[in-house]
DNA sequence: ACTTTATATATCGAACTGATACTATGCATC
DNA sequence: GATGCATAGTATCAGTTCGATATATAAAGT
């Protein structure tokens, strides 16, 4: 399950364009699966060069042209083969754990800081669910409802977990003790 | 915050060969910033060219010369600038909430599958947690204890979350209707 | 008049992943 | 006695992904 994958399931949904796709990364799947362009277009030329995807291009006066995608059937066939995984991954790579890891070679100063961030980080990430939340009306697919619920699970836990635990930090507990 | 900084970073504790650093990477950072080989060796040998850690290459007899490297001074000034950045990022990357957004595409069974392994996955590496803990004998680095209590609460809080939310794809909620 | 935001494409180097390769010892299983 | 697996140790390589950047135009805000 790479980037090729996931383009080719939110095509299921109706045609886009590598634009549009990307949009769909930031919303719905920001919080658990990234994507920029430097991946999306290249998923789409691969797609389209082992015929998962159709391409129509579109002239537009001034911008460049639109250049439409469509899942052909090769594409159903490719993506329930690769949805057929029984255990898929769920990985995280934190430069905050990376960090607070080494937070006796930091001033307390700055471990509060960096606390501070990601506390401030996990509440907009839960704002963005609920507004993305509140634009379905009613509505969403159950596997849309669930990951956008596992998403605010996780920051909810995360955000508790940090404020309980900043104490561990203060000042006099950890200094800047660079036993060299 | 890359695999650099983190080797720099774990050197501080001590002269390692790469192979050791690997071992680390398995244990104390396993659940937040993995790196294997292909990125553990390269690392060292950028490290060395930059001047930021010496090495010494142990003979040894049979196995192959064991390199060990220590941290020099341009490397601590390094590693401590490199922790002063203010908010660092903490990134998901989840094959299965991918997964879980197509659950439309899948089969009740199929869906259940993935749940299943999801919670197993959790539990495992909840009791990876406990008994790397139990290694310590009462006292681990501040920095560290936090590393594992956070990677406990969020575990804890993805295997509630899928299990007392599992029965939203339970059969005849969401089938296998590819409206195509 | 100027800057930002949105629409739309695409590339490029650096970094990372996962698998593989090579060598050697020791231990357990068949 | 052989086969396979774990441990110790090095290292590379193809494929993927990341993040920044480039180009072009129009609308809308300041």
């Amino acid at each position: 399950m790479d980037v090729k994958t996931v383009c080719l399931g939110m095509l299921t949904d109706g045609e886009a364009s590598g634009y549009d796709l990307k949009k769909t990364f930031e919303s719905s799947f920001g919080h658990c699966f990234a994507a920029g362009y430097g991946s999306i277009y290249p998923a789409l030329a691969s797609l389209a060069e082992c015929g998962c995807v159709s391409c129509e291009e579109i002239p537009q006066d001034g911008k460049p042209d639109r250049k439409v995608y469509r899942i052909t059937d090769k594409g159903w066939e490719q993506l329930v083969a690769e949805l057929d995984d029984p255990s898929p991954s769920h990985k995280v790579r934190s430069e905050f754990l990376a960090t607070m890891a080494f937070a006796h070679l930091m001033t307390p100063a700055q471990v509060q800081t960096v606390l501070d961030s990601r506390i401030r980080d996990a509440e907009e990430n839960l704002q963005y669910i609920d507004e993305f939340e509140n634009g379905f009306d009613h509505d969403a697919p159950a596997g849309i409802r669930f990951t956008l619920g596992f998403g605010r699970a996780m920051l909810h836990a995360m955000k508790t977990y940090v404020e309980e635990n900043r104490h561990m930090f203060e000042s006099d507990e950890t200094q800047k003790t660079v036993a060299r």
